[in-house]
DNA sequence: CATATATTACCGTTTTAACGGTAAAATTAC
DNA sequence: GTAATTTTACCGTTAAAACGGTAATATATG
């Protein structure tokens, strides 16, 4: 799942805005965003969508089991 | 994204697991298990990764600027 | 270098998810 | 069909994340 923390971050960059900025657009607390981009996982899963909607960064899902669900 | 919740579900059954065994072997709460089973966003991305973990389910980040971070 | 901006870090309060217990509904097994 | 198991749902308590404020460090800008 790589770096999740430090894609953010990029993205975050990329767009031009600062953690308090990308915070406001995600409707969460600054403290929250400097959280995820420090990897600590135990932010709340709907914080991360948040974040990653404003980003435009999608989720998947693998397995073994490939199931395509 | 998908459908989460009934990925996991797909892959606790196809592990012939009981929501209770799969929070025991993940680490966390009954509870917890049927809330992510829901959809539920509010629980705390750590308590999924274990579960997933569990299920070998990887996650990926993707976005257009397809970051290989 | 000095100044401004942004990030990191800590803290106290408030909000809320996590949890186990329990019971009802649903599913499965006999 | 009935019985056993599992899932769903609700609840109260406990633990902890979310949050904003603030300050210190780091980075960027002049």
């Amino acid at each position: 799942m790589v770096d999740l923390g430090l894609m953010v971050k990029n993205h975050r960059k990329k767009a031009g805005l600062t953690q308090l900025e990308l915070a406001n657009l995600a409707g969460i607390g600054k403290t929250t965003v400097f959280d995820i981009e420090k990897n600590k996982e135990t932010v709340r899963w709907s914080n991360i969508l948040s974040v990653l909607q404003v980003l435009n960064i999608k989720v998947e899902f693998k397995s073994p089991l490939t199931e395509n669900v």
